[in-house]
Parts: structure tokens; sequence; C-alpha cells
DNA sequence: CAAATAATCAAATGTAAATTTGATTATAGA
DNA sequence: TCTATAATCAAATTTACATTTGATTATTTG
């Protein structure tokens, strides 16, 4: 009994990325079937094949980029180094991916809010950026507790990173001044730098 | 002859603010502008005696917030305070336009992607935008010149700082843990602390 | 090779929303 | 008071999609 035929001649990864790209370049709404299956050489209607709607594409995406970019951050806080190491690498992962996988990481940003219209949706993705954001936090924490880092209000800190990082993906482009690295480097360096404990005060009474 | 009737029952600006409103919460393509309409107790097509089209609102929007943030940004600037305090009045003031004229400022923001399929107008936008992040930037080169701020990477400097400050009217709500103030001035204190000048080396050799 | 079904397409279908149109109402000024 | 016109509305009109439908093609597996 002949069964489970075709190998994926396009592959759900390439929808997710042409969806991605799309979705970053004009918003949710502002995106089409057509110009997202034009992307990987389908017709809008193929799209369906492959996912139930355009919502369920977003979804996908919107998952697919945090589920990757979560893990990696996951394993950097995990690991031995001193909290500043942490947080530099944090902020080289987070500002490659925008750059490099463009846009998935993008388009998680960014259109988290059409999300926010989709009730049952909205919860699974407000869960998912809060853990990301949740290790980011750990990660000041724990220099601050180490007496590294100066004690700041740490959920503001965070969010003031994560907008930082994030907003590389809307002035970024291929070939300018400095590369992905360079960047991500200096804004590790401003970050560490505004948690750079006060001086010890010795000047004598 | 009679001629000039009608004192705008509702005026232009209550439809910028509308609409801003609206850009924000929905996106550009996600606003209708029968919500918009709605906004101000119109019907959609009423609009149309104000604005020729959706596409000229979103224009009017970005360029009214986009000339009154720069305008309070400019007295700041050219005020003779200190530029660590012009940072942090500068601070204020953006945070502070994004929370409590909300929308345009906040619109202004994320609204300009969906400019930059429409060409004529899109030059206009950077421009404005420029100028502004042109404003920052020379309070930044103002306190490294006079040795207040330690030499940084001023161009990435001013979009980090760009990208954690349009990153609040993402997340800030009304009645949170902090107000709009104590945001804004954490958030200088980071960039303040970011830009503090490295010790000077006392140890001897 | 042949059956079963995946992947695709071109062409409907349906709908939501921008814009237009043709009144109607209200007001400023003569 | 009367007239021109601004401001508005309700009801078309048009358009741009998302999604469906009904083939057609391709491929896997027996």
């Amino acid at each position: 009994m002949p069964r489970k035929p075709a190998e994926q001649t396009v592959q759900p990864d390439a929808i997710l990325k042409a969806a991605a790209t799309v979705f970053y370049r004009k918003g949710y709404h502002g995106a089409t079937m057509a110009e997202i299956a034009a992307e990987v050489h389908l017709t809008a209607g193929s799209l369906y094949h492959h996912f139930p709607s355009k919502e369920d594409l977003l979804c996908a995406v919107l998952d697919h980029g945090l589920t990757q970019i979560t893990r990696s951050v996951r394993a950097v806080v995990n690991s031995a180094d001193p909290p500043a190491e942490k947080l530099r690498a944090i902020v080289q992962i987070h500002v490659l991916s925008e750059i490099e996988h463009v846009n998935i990481a993008a388009a998680v940003i960014f259109e988290g809010r059409a999300l926010l219209e989709m009730p049952g949706v909205r919860d699974q993705y407000v869960r998912q950026r809060d853990t990301l954001e949740g290790l980011y936090r750990q990660v000041v924490e724990e220099g601050i507790a180490a007496g590294d880092f100066r004690p700041v209000d740490v959920g503001i800190f965070v969010k003031t990173l994560f907008g930082a990082l994030n907003w590389v993906s809307l002035w970024y482009r291929e070939g300018g001044r400095l590369t992905g690295r360079e960047i991500a480097d200096e804004i590790a360096g401003t970050f560490l730098a505004a948690l750079r404990p006060l001086p010890a005060d010795d000047t004598p009474r």
C-alpha cells in the first residue's frame, strides 16, 4: 500500500524564513501571502498546504525565532563564565541573530504587536518573550550579587538593553561601517560600562 | 459675499492624535480609516475632508510628532547646561513624549517603516529623523570634547540610546511600578554611567 | 508499472477596507 | 434673513487581499 510520498519540494523552514523576511519588511498586515509565496517561488494558494493561515504562519515564525535565540542565550547563561562575559556573549548572540538569520529575530521583535490582537496565541508569545527577558535579568542580577556590577533597577535595565538590541535591526545595513560583531561589541561595551561599580570612595575625610 | 464659514467642528489636531493612537495600536496597515474616524466621532468618509488619504494622514502624524519632539530637544541642546544635564533632559523629553502625548511619538517610531514604501515621502521623514538624531549626537560629542564623557563610537551610541528610548513605548503601562519621570531618570542614569570617564590610572608602576 | 497522495497551480470566492459620490445640515458673513 | 460653503453622513464603488476549489503534476512505494 503506497503511502507517504514527496520529500518536501519546498521545506517548511524556507517558508518560515520567507515569511519572516516579508513580515519584517512590511509588517504583519502589510505582508501578503502572495509576496511570501513568491519569495519561495510558490503561489499564494500553495502556502495553504504548509500552513493553515497567515496567522498560523506568523505564530510559527515567532515561535521558531524565539525558541532559537532563547536556546542560545540559555546556554550562555548556564555557563560558568563571569557575568560580564555572559552579558557580552548574549549581546553578540542577540545582535548576530538579528543580522544573520536577519528576519526571524527581527520579525519576532516587531510583529509581537500584531499578535496581541489574537488572544489565544498571545499568551504563548508573551510567555516565551518573558522567558528570554528572564535570562537577561538573571545575568544582571548575578553580576550585582557578585559585586561585579553596580546595583541598578534590573527591570528597567533589561528593557533598556532589549530596546537597544532590537533597534539594531532597524538601522543595520550590510556592508556598513562596522560588522555585526563590531556593533555588538560596541553595544556590549556601553552596557558593561554602565554597570561598572562606582569607584570606591577612598577620599580621606 | 459670504465666505469662510464653520469654525472647524473637529480640529485637525484631534484627528492627528486619533490617527497616531490607532496607528500605534494596530500599525499603519492594520489601522482602518473607520477606526480612526470613530475615535473622533466621525465616519470614515468624513476624514477625507481633512486629509486626502490614509497615507497623507500618516505623513502628517509623523511630521507633527517629529517636529514637536525635535523642537523640544533643540531647545535643550542649545542651552548652556553641561552635557550630562542636557543628556538627562533629552531623555526626559523623549520618554515623556512617548508616554504623555503617547501616541504621536510612538507612532513616529514604528510606522517609519510603512513610509519607506512610499518613495517621495520617505526622504522628508528620513531627513527629519536624522536631524533629531543629530541633536543627540551633538550632545554626546560635546561631552566627549569637554572630557565629561569617555570617548565612544558616537554613531553606535546614539542608535543604542534611541533604541532604548523608543522601546519604552512598547512596555510602558499607565500605573506601573514607576512613573514616566522615574523611568526616564533610570534610563538616563544608565547611559550617563556608560559615559563616565574611565578612572584615571593612579596605580604606581 | 500503478495506485495513492503530496505539492502545486490557475482561477474562483468572499470580504474587509479605502476611497468616491451625492445628499443633508449647519454656520459665517452679507 | 439669505447664500455660499464647510462639515458631515449614508450608501455606493473599487480594490486588494485571504482563503477555497478543482484540476494537474510528481513522486513514493508496493
